[in-house]
DNA sequence: CGACTTCTTGAGGAGACTCAAGGGTGGTGG
DNA sequence: CCACCACCCTTGAGTCTCCTCAAGAAGTCG
């Protein structure tokens, strides 16, 4: 036991205690399912939940006035769903599944209990935050500062990532929900240029790219045109508080 | 007593006990003064620090391959810096100085302290971390999805919004410690095109700009052209743990 | 006053967008 | 089992926002 694939996240920190796990259980208590393209919350709703994902993919959106809509955000299993809705009186994003799912709605005062009995967990919670605000940091450098080309090999890095973590058996070969309008979405930019962009990038041997799935084949051409360093995650875990 | 000025992010979200003032005060302890232009970190630095800002202004970025830079955040007093350092190896973002600027370097320990003791203080802490995030999602969407003038728009509320919070007293005109050059590696634009921008908006009435100061002659024109909804802060205070 | 930074404007070019249409693929129902 | 439909991918042509290059004006600081 001691095995919950959605703690993933947790482990990526640090190991568990036996204490830490049990305490972590109501996290994952009372799995709900959802259908595809359900929607668990849209922006300027009042009341916010936050939902722990243990199977399937939500994504994580906002939509400005034109219509248009940027993803800001894929959840695989083990991500958490509605932090940043905490702070604020109103929704500020739309998250629908992307799959069929499973989630956890997870009790605000659950989240208090643990800031107040697991102080490590606690910590370990906020350094998954401090991991989620750095990669929005690199896709904002990357919108920003980047071609489509390099926008999307961000993206592709980043998913190929946090897939990794989840299985390791994964090599260069990643399944995913996602069109290319999806990407489009993701990158800032049209459906049109997104699919000129992998035409080129497969032309040039650097992807293989089928529905719903995509091959990494040269990974350092698309290190190099993403331009953004590899984040290594491995915090200096010596400040964490003791378990308890 | 019990009024330190950098201390307003946690008063942001709830008005803290005198002991927690006192265990907070380790975090301004031994002030240090930077000069304009020091680099407190630079991306790919081993060693990550934390510092609290006092009095200021610093700014956050990244460089890519071609040499331009983006903006990810300033700062000003009250901000952490470096949390998004934390989870990996290596330094993410260059942090300097924009203005002369008093900062302390904050120990691991003493944060690690806080999660241990002051259960509340660090919810608060990770509050202050989504409401981060979450500033971060308005502009990945106003950078992905809305033209220059929009995304000036969305980075002149912010700006607007959060020197509000440190001087009640400020209304309609800003003073900045930032050159058009920053505003455009702020929103992913070129300096001259952010200029041109600028110059309709003065224009158009809704803005007067001078160097290093600008008035918000037209709030609800501002917000139309932004497109995302003003983020009220006000959390759901009732799950946070006890004080101790 | 002189050097530097910052702001401003012009002209031309390119990456990305819009509009449009056709082909492929998978799912569903008759 | 086939026909149809919806969604997704692909490609072309024309346009526009935004960029590049360039140069000069205005403001700032020693």
């Amino acid at each position: 036991m001691n095995d919950i694939p959605a703690l993933v996240r947790f482990r990526a920190f640090a190991h568990l205690e036996e204490a830490e796990f049990a305490a972590l259980l109501p996290l994952v208590s009372e799995p709900k399912s959802y259908k595809m393209n359900a929607v668990l919350q849209r922006e300027g709703d009042r009341s916010s939940a936050v939902y722990l994902l243990l199977q399937g993919w939500t994504a994580s959106s906002m939509t400005v006035p034109d219509g248009q809509r940027q993803l800001l955000k894929v959840h695989m299993p083990g991500d958490l769903i509605g932090l940043p809705g905490l702070p604020v009186t109103a929704v500020p994003d739309t998250v629908y599944a992307l799959t069929d799912i499973v989630a956890c709605r997870i009790k605000l005062d659950e989240l208090g209990r643990l800031f107040a009995g697991q102080p490590r967990l606690a910590a370990l919670l906020f350094l998954i935050s401090q991991e989620e605000r750095l990669m929005l940091m690199d896709r904002l450098a990357s919108i920003g500062r980047l071609s489509v080309a390099g926008r999307l090999a961000v993206m592709i890095l980043q998913l190929h990532a946090r897939m990794t973590r989840h299985d390791p058996e994964i090599r260069d070969t990643l399944r995913w929900p996602l069109t290319q309008a999806d990407f489009a979405d993701l990158i800032g930019a049209t459906t049109v240029h997104t699919n000129r962009t992998i035409m080129q990038l497969r032309q040039d041997g650097i992807l293989r790219w089928d529905r719903n799935e995509a091959e990494i084949l040269d990974r350092a051409a698309l290190r190099r045109i993403a331009g953004l360093p590899e984040r290594k995650t491995a915090p200096n875990q010596s400040w964490l508080p003791p378990s308890i």
